[in-house]
DNA sequence: CATGAATGAGGTTTCATTCAT
DNA sequence: TATGAATGAAACCTCATTCAT
C-alpha cells in the first residue's frame, strides 16, 4: 500500500477517534490531510471504504500491540495481564481520557449501522477475550487462581471492565475511575 | 409538558436509539412522530435541545425505574442487585442486542462532542454507582461480603462490567456474553 | 399541484429540450427558476423525479394539443392530417429547428437508459400513431385512399417520417428537409 | 494512425452508442479500453477529441459499408435499396434495438450542442440522401418508377423513416415497428 | 398551534484534465 | 510511451433552520 494512503488512513483514524465517524466528514479529513478532494478519492472509493480501512489499520496496530506484543508472549500470565492494563491506561491516555476507546467507540456507532464494520471490530474482540481466557487458565493450571475462575466467562468480563471503564471514564471526564476498576480486576486475580 | 411534546420526545428516544444521535435527522423524528417542520421547532428550538430533552426524559425513566424503583428501596441488597441485573438484561432486551445500550450510546456518541450531554448523561451514572456502592456497603455491614471488597471501586467495576458487556453484546450479536459476566458478577457478590 | 412546481416543470422542459437531460444540472434549472437547491428538493425527490414530471407534463400537453385538440375531433381526416403536419412544422418551430423533437430527444436520450422514461415516452407515441391509423382508415372507409394502404404500418411511418425528418432538419439546420419529406407525405396521402 | 489508438475508437464507439457522449465518462472508457489516464491523454486531446474521433471512424465505416459498398455499386436500383434497408435492419442489430442507430443518436445528442460533430455528422446524412436520390433518379429513368416521384424529396423522406423507424423501435423496444416501416417503404418502390 | 415553502451551507461523490516520474 | 497521483470545479443531494401564512 502506498505510504500517502497509509498516511491519510493514520490522519483519520485520528479525526474520526475524536469525532466519531458519522459527524466526520471526508473535507475534514482532506483538511488534516491536506489533500484535495480528487485525491481522497484516488485512494479510497467512498467514506465507507475509508472508515473500513480505518478500522483495519486499528485492529492490526492492536493485534500487533496487545495480543502479539503483550498477550501471547512467553512471559508469565501474571505480568502479561498487568502489562495489559498498563497498556490500556497509557498507550493512548491523552485520547482516551477525552475521546474515550478508540474500537469500543466505533463498536457502538457502527456495529449497529454496519455489518462490515462490526464483524471486523469483534474479531478483534474475540481475539483479545480469547488471549485473556488462556492466560487465565495457565493462571488456574498454575494454581495461582482458586478454582471458582471460568477463564472464558471471566475474560469477558475482564474486556467488559476495561470498555466500561473507559466509557465512565468519559462520562467523568477523570482517569480516577479507570483505575479504580483496574485495581478491583488486579485484586481478584492477584496481579499486584 | 404538553404530552405531544412528550410523545415526540418518546419516539424520538427509540430513532435516535437504533440510528444514534448524528445520524438522526430531524426529518427522520418528524416522519416518525408525523408531525410537521412547524411543529417540531415549536417545541424544541433545534435539534440540540431535543436531544438533552430526550437525554432528559432517559434519565429520569433510568433514575424511577432501576435507581428509585430498584436500587433505592428497603428490600435485602441482594434482591436489589439481582432485580438490576435482570432489569439490564431484560427490560429493553431486543433494542439493546441490536442497537445496545441507549444510555452508553449517548454517553460515547455526545459526552465527547458536548459537555451539556455529558453532564446529565455523567449524572446518572454517578447515582447508579452511588446506589450499588451504598448496596454493598450494606451487604459488607451484613457480613454478606467479605472485607477485600471496596464498595466505590466495585461498584464503579459493576458498572463498567454491565456497559462494557452489552458492548460486547452488540459487537457479537449475541446475548450469551451478557449472560456470562452476570454471572461472574453474580458469584463474585454472592447473589444466587 | 402548487403553481410553483408546475412553474419549475415548465421551465425545465424548456432547459432540458435545449441542452438534454444528462447535460440539464439541477443547477441549471435552479439559476433558470430562480430558486434555491433546497426549494428545487422541496418540490423533486431527485432529478430523475423531475426528469418524469417533464416528461409527464410533455406528454399531457401533446396529447392535449395533437391527439385531442387535432386528431380525435370529429374533423374531416384531411384536415385533421393537414393539421398535424401543420402543428408539427410550425408549433414550437424557433425551438425545434435548433434543438429538434422534445419528445424524440428524449425517447433517444431516456428511453435506452431508463424504463421509467421508456414507458411513459412510448405511451405517447403508440397514441399518436393509432389515431393517425384510425384517420387513414376512415379515408380508406371513404374511398380516399387506395386499398394499397396498411393503415397501422403506414401511419407508422408517418411519424417515423415526422420523426426523422426533424432529426434530419436538425442535422442540416435547416427547415426546408422537414417541408420536403411533408410534402411526400402530402403527395402520397392526397392531402393537398 | 496507431492500431492502439484504433482500438480505443472501437471501445469508444460501443460505449458512446450504448450510454450516449454525455454519460460515458472518461474513466468508461478507460476502463472499457484497459488503459490508464496517461494512455488516454496520449492519444486524445480531450473527451471532446475523442468524441470527434468516434464520429469521423463511425462516419467512415457507414461512408465504406452503406454509400460505397451499397449504394454506389453498380448494381441494379432495386437490389441496392434492397441491400440498404436490409443493412439497416441487421447490421447491428441487437445494438440498435436496445440502443438505437449510433448516428441519429449522437445527431441529436451533440448537433444541438457542438457544430464541429453536426457538421461531420451531417455530411454523412448528405452523401446517404444524395446517394438515395441518384438511384431514385435512376429508377425513374428506367421507368420503374412514376412520375409522381421526386427524387431528392422521396430520398429525405427514405432516410427519415428510417432514423425515425428506429427511433420507435427503440421505444417500443420491439423490431416489427420497423420492418412495417420498411414494409411500406418497399411497396411505394416497388422493391419486392 | 400548525403547515409547508424557502434558504443556503455543507454532505458525498464524479469528472475532465494536468503533472511528476 | 506509459503510469497513476494530483487537482479543483461541479455534480446530485441532505440538512438544520427560518419565514410567511
Amino acid at each position: 500500500m502506498s505510504s500517502k494512503k497509509q498516511g491519510i488512513i493514520l490522519i483519520s483514524r485520528e479525526v474520526i477517534h475524536s469525532k466519531g465517524y458519522q459527524a466526520t466528514s471526508v473535507s475534514d479529513i482532506m483538511e488534516a490531510a491536506k489533500i484535495g478532494k480528487g485525491q481522497f478519492y484516488h485512494y479510497f472509493q467512498s467514506k465507507h471504504d475509508l472508515g473500513l480501512a480505518v478500522v483495519e489499520d486499528l485492529v492490526k496496530d492492536w493485534e500487533e500491540q496487545l495480543i502479539i506484543g503483550i498477550l501471547n508472549t512467553s512471559n508469565d500470565p501474571v505480568t502479561k495481564l498487568q502489562r495489559m492494563l498498563q497498556w490500556a491506561e497509557t498507550s493512548h491516555a491523552e485520547m482516551e481520557i477525552k475521546y474515550g476507546c478508540a474500537m469500543g467507540n466505533l463498536a457502538i456507532e457502527m456495529s449497529t449501522q454496519d455489518e462490515e464494520f462490526r464483524i471486523k471490530i469483534n474479531e478483534f474482540f474475540n481475539h483479545w477475550i480469547n488471549s485473556v481466557a488462556d492466560i487465565l487458565t495457565e493462571m488456574m493450571e498454575n494454581h495461582q487462581l482458586d478454582q471458582s475462575i471460568n477463564p472464558k466467562k471471566d475474560a469477558e468480563s475482564i474486556v467488559a471492565m476495561i470498555e466500561g471503564g473507559i466509557l465512565l471514564m468519559v462520562s467523568q471526564q477523570n482517569i480516577q475511575v479507570l483505575r479504580d476498576i483496574f485495581e478491583v480486576i488486579i485484586q481478584k486475580y492477584h496481579l499486584d
